[in-house]
DNA sequence: GGACGTATTGTGAGCGCTAACAATTCGCGC
DNA sequence: GCGCGAATTGTTAGCGCTCACAATACGTCC
């Protein structure tokens, strides 16, 4: 680091330095093992004298590869989408790769697409699409790209490679879990009807009433957000005294809006009406009551999805065929079992 | 988009189909002004029949430019760095960059160097760090990096260039709230002594009470966690009817914990204790009762931050004097006054 | 001591693009 | 019909690296 030039350093500056070839130098930098100790420590210092970085352009236009991973992520400040994220950076730079994203508003074709040009520009080798809503499905499947594209969260049903918790499945554990509690029927605080998620999640919702031989209530919506789960909580409120005991919410944070809602109708939770959730957020543990809901594991996503992107990229998987599903838990609390942990019993 | 070869075509191939040189090619790319309009149709069909993307890494090796910035991170999956991390992304959009991320689980001089060097790898030509731990600081003004280095959360103090919320104003709203209701003393639950925002907010409670001639109370020291605002809320909740009215918490997560805390020990918020937080994540109009708390502005944060950074690469502003900081903003519900917003009054 | 195999180092040719400059074409006035 | 400037197009060098191959050095064995 002695001596600040206008350009930096470049490899033949190196080699001339330490008095070899600039391939020996490259020798070095890529761990070749046919290089001379004495050799080897010479580069090093003449690397370290000068503060050389290797160029990231030119070797990857030496190579054809840029290392480089991209991610198109939406509503990426909501927990899952935020964890989703995190997971697959992390994996990506265990395997070595770094990761671009670019994080939409609304997830739209034109805006999907636009994303998916943008990240083509920037040289990345696949991308990872984090795409719920059921319009985004469509658009990847036909939008054309020079390079491989996992989708997560769209499902398994369209025609390109995904990785998905098993929406279906989490939603008849929580139904399943306040039918076994005793309750008659449970409703159903839906999310958006084009996010696939909140379709699976309906889906499972009535495969369990169905298979206990129970006719579906009416079905509510929501956006998702605190503020529509408490309308649609007041809603539920009326409905208290004329056969509503359990509520499976579609995600913690509308369950957050009903449990306030319920509590301002002086309905008490669980007494009165038990409540569920889905998604297992940070602060679910510490709402009133902590909620019981379902976990999905993100980090598991995460690294099969940049597994599954790997081997497209390596042309080890055929593509279009591959489809990877991971298993929800269920995550019990006091708000469909009185007697059930309080915060600080379970892991913070 | 007829034929699909191995290689994907290049300007060559496409210049050759178009009948005309490579150059040519690349001022149609470029928008180049002086084509001709019929030449420009020529290419511009070559390149649709082809399917031609221009091959980033090329470009970048011929204009030393990646047009790529990095972000460095940490905790992205709590509200505050994954909103700063969707601003700075969306900015950097808006002026024709790609970001690539590099998120950490913790923060140490380690991990930061070393996520530079993969930025540096990765031929980023400048870098964001949100680092709002004190450690991060120091690592930061040591570590050697051949692109500049703008902080976010920082605080002002480091000798680097640094975007900030001024989260001393905004305790001293928070506080200043509390005390101008009526309450003789607040009393503050911080966050972890080693993040340079949870000192800040501790002064500027403390400089709030002073003003007010009021001798602090004992300080409680919290993680962020929820689970950690019920363990100091537990007990807070000891000290109601001795002098206990009023407590500011640094953040939310917190402050639903000490909600509950309070609630289980029969307290009663805002009637017997009121409680502030910090963030305004999006659930704290839900909290029960609805939270008073204190707004960043993280798109500003982002643009700001992406405009210095830019500034920088370009040679504009000379490196280690810019200090960008950025008013936070009062929000105040019924955590802190019985009569005021309850939710779906504020907008969602 | 010479031949041969192996470890080590060097050389030359791209990778696909842009920048600088050279060459050509065109339009128009006289 | 010629000359000139502007518009348009082409040509030539790199950008800084890796890959394939050539060249050299070093041992070892008979």
């Amino acid at each position: 680091m002695t001596r600040s030039q206008l350009r930096p350093p470049t490899m033949a500056d190196v080699a001339r330095q330490a008095g070899v070839s600039h391939q020996t130098v490259s020798r070095v930098l890529g761990d070749h093992p046919n290089v001379r100790d004495e050799t080897r420590a010479k580069v090093l210092r003449a690397i370290e004298e000068m503060g050389y970085r290797r160029n990231f352009s030119a070797r990857a236009l030496a190579t054809r590869r840029t290392r480089t991973l991209g991610v198109v992520a939406s509503n990426t400040t909501l927990y899952g989408p935020a964890s989703t994220l995190f997971a697959l950076e992390e994996a990506a730079r265990a395997e070595g790769y770094l990761v671009s994203t670019v994080s939409l508003r609304r997830l739209t074709v034109e805006t999907l697409s636009e994303a998916l040009d943008r990240l083509s520009e920037g040289g990345v080798e696949g991308v990872v699409a984090i795409a719920p809503q059921r319009s985004a499905v469509e658009a990847l499947a036909e939008l054309r790209h020079p390079f491989p594209v996992v989708a997560v969260g769209t499902g398994s049903g369209a025609g390109v490679p995904s990785v998905n918790v098993d929406q279906n499945l989490g939603a008849r554990l929580a139904t399943g879990h306040l039918l076994a509690a005793g309750h008659r029927r449970v409703w159903h605080l839906a999310g958006p009807e084009d996010w696939q998620e909140a379709v699976d999640r309906v889906d499972g919702w009535r495969a369990a009433l169905e298979e206990a031989d129970v006719e579906p209530p009416m079905l509510l919506r929501g956006d998702w957000s605190p503020l529509s789960g408490y309308r649609a909580g007041q809603e539920l409120a009326g409905w208290v005294g004329r056969g509503l005991t359990a509520v499976f919410v579609a995600n913690d944070q509308m369950a957050l809006g009903v449990l306030r809602a319920l509590r301002e109708a002086g309905v008490r939770t669980p007494q009165d009406v038990a409540v569920a959730g889905f998604d297992d957020i940070p602060e679910s543990e510490f709402f009133a009551p902590p909620l019981t809901t379902v976990r999905q594991d993100f980090a598991t996503v995460g690294k099969r999805s940049i597994a599954l992107l790997l081997d497209l990229i390596e042309g080890r998987t055929p593509s279009g065929t591959s489809q990877v599903s991971i298993e929800p838990q269920l995550v019990v609390r006091a708000s469909t079992f009185p007697y059930l942990p309080q915060p600080g019993a379970a892991p913070g």
